[in-house]
RNA sequence: GCCCCUAUCGUCUAGAGGCCUAGGACACCAGGUUUUCAUCCUGGCGACACGGGUUCGAAUCCCGUUGGGGGUGCCA
């Protein structure tokens, strides 16, 4: 069977990691199936969607390489058509207008009362609501409107599309029928929505209760009861189609088979199985994904300003790292792997394996991953990687000599490409260099230290430019035994004062690369700078 | 208020009645390798929300409670 699936989103904004995520499964559950990827730019909400959005969307989608099969599609550009099938919604008696006496209406769907033939509408059984003591039932073709009692005790009004109350009975305190819905009184009910029938003094409702299911993917089984419905928008009163009407005409136009989507459309898709229906067309299948949370526990909202993809990329996370761990949330393959090629991912990818509930995010654990992406990078393609980065975070290295011995030695210890910001020690001359003044202290303070730091600075000083570190490290030695130093100790202490930092590479290698005057001189300035 | 969904270590997850004394990964802690850091290796800490059922047997099925999320007429 072909297997078309589309991601929609509206262009409102940053992309989100939230929204890509549902792109992602979309995209693996496609290519899993070889089917046919759409993109669709649901852009109806003129007041916020931009092009610079677009613009981002795209430039998103590229980075993570989740590619397309056919022209995307612009939503807008789709509204002579909406248009058209609201009229004929409205034609055919599937939909009617809010305020028929106003020019301009909102547009409502109407729930059918005859949908006991559709294929996801089952009857579950007659059931009886106890109404406020005396209160007044209204009803009209569109709907009952009733008061019932709260459990604390307080008055509450409840409305419902009609298609909910089946062969409906209004009975009195007495339990006498004082009102029945059946085909004739059905015809008599008002048909303007401003209009309407009232019952006074009703005691419960009785009727035939119906309920709207279907089978979601990943969440299984799914009902609604019909009488917790209402009738809703599909054109604005300014005429534009909503939501509703231009995602299931624009679906069943791009004949989607599938539709992948963030949980908060469970409660939609009751709705849009009707719309399928009016429309004439066979209802997709659905598979709803649980929302991504942020480290509260709560659902991202547009304040969570860490949770952009584009920041992620700044930030110098690589496109299969984030593709791999936000793959993994919410879904896995099942036996136990995590770090998985996209093809791999592709492979083993089943929209019935995804996960029901919500998975919080973990930027230590992507962090992670990202290291382990990085750490297999082949040299070159690293040195390649961390350019643009280092234009940002490290302006010294850029164009420097050392840059590749840098970049090798430093390899290993990179998590995300942000990581070059600690770099500026190789490139950076004595004077510019920041000292973390804690460890200074703690590690140049004694003068048996200083001194033999001070002597080896002598000695390198007298050594040629570019040395090995395996002699460098002798000369450590050296120097360390003449002082009566245990092996090593020195090694810190020397750290802090031609780096200035208590962590980073080997000592060795890294007086190696930044050179023997250079380091003499760096050391002569932590002494000094000790000594103020 | 009403409707729908959901609940395994701090986090991501394995688990579809006996394979579970609940497995893995990240994080954390301890030890080892390493000149520090990172890597790597070993070990440790750590969970079936709660209460009832069903069953010879439940993390797995059912009901309830609680917590969380979503929806609830012109956002998508």
């Amino acid at each position: 069977m072909e297997f078309r699936a589309r991601f929609a989103p509206s262009p409102t904004g940053q992309v989100h990691i939230g929204n890509i995520r549902t792109a992602i499964f979309n995209w693996l559950a496609t290519r899993h199936n070889k089917g046919t990827f759409l993109l669709r730019i649901e852009d109806t909400d003129l007041e916020r969607s931009t092009q610079d959005a677009i613009d981002k969307l795209l430039d998103c989608m590229k980075w993570l390489g989740l590619d397309y099969d056919e022209e995307i599609m612009y939503q807008t550009r789709q509204s002579d058509l909406h248009k058209q099938a609201a009229k004929k919604l409205v034609e055919q008696g599937s939909a009617y207008p809010l305020n028929p006496a106003e020019e301009h209406s909102p547009i409502l769907f109407r729930l059918p009362y005859e949908c006991d033939g559709m294929k996801f509408v089952r009857q579950v059984g007659r059931v009886r609501l106890e109404l406020a003591p005396g209160s007044a039932v209204q009803l009209n073709q569109a709907g009952v409107v009733y008061q019932t009692v709260s459990p604390k005790g307080k008055t509450v009004e409840n409305a419902a599309t009609l298609a909910g109350f089946k062969d409906l009975e209004i009975l009195g305190a007495d339990g006498s029928v004082l009102f029945r819905l059946d085909e004739t009184t059905r015809g008599q009910l008002p048909s303007n929505p401003q209009e309407k029938m009232t019952v006074e003094n009703a005691a419960a409702l009785s009727f035939v209760r119906r309920e709207v299911f279907y089978h979601d993917l990943v969440k299984g089984d799914l009902a609604k009861p019909l009488d917790s419905m209402k009738d809703f928008i599909i054109v604005r009163s300014d005429g534009s189609p909503v939501f509703h009407l231009a995602n299931v005409y624009d679906d069943m136009q791009q004949r989607v088979t599938h539709i992948v989507r963030g949980d908060d459309h469970v409660e939609n898709t009751y709705r849009h199985l009707f719309l399928f229906e009016a429309l004439g067309f066979t209802p997709p299948q659905y598979a709803h994904l649980p929302m991504i949370v942020n480290k509260a526990g709560k659902p991202y909202s547009k304040r969570d300003g860490d949770a952009f993809v584009g920041d992620f990329r700044e930030k110098g996370f690589l496109p299969q790292a984030l593709f791999n761990y936000l793959s993994l949330l919410g879904w896995s393959p099942g036996d136990g792997r995590e770090k998985m090629s996209k093809e791999e991912l592709v492979e083993a990818f089943t929209i019935e394996r995804a996960l029901r509930s919500p998975a919080q995010f973990d930027m230590a654990k992507l962090t992670n991953m990202n290291a382990l992406y990085i750490a297999e990078l082949p040299e070159e393609e690293f040195r390649r990687a961390i350019g643009p980065y280092l234009e940002k975070f490290c302006l010294e290295a850029v164009g420097s000599p050392l840059l590749d011995q840098v970049a090798a030695l430093m390899h290993s210890r990179t998590k995300t490409f942000a990581d070059v910001a600690h770099w500026n020690y190789f490139f950076r001359s004595a004077e510019k260099l920041e000292y973390d003044a804690k460890a200074l202290k703690k590690f140049l303070s004694d003068d048996m230290i200083r001194r033999s730091v001070s002597e080896f600075a002598e000695i390198l000083e007298t050594l040629p430019e570019r040395c090995s570190a395996a002699e460098i490290e002798s000369k450590i030695r050296a120097v360390e035994e003449k002082y009566g130093i245990p092996q090593g100790k020195l090694n810190q202490p020397l750290r802090i004062a031609v780096t200035g930092s208590t962590i980073g590479a080997g000592i060795y290698e890294t007086i190696e690369l930044i050179g023997s005057a250079e380091s003499a001189l760096r050391i002569r300035k932590a002494l000094e700078r000790k000594a103020e």
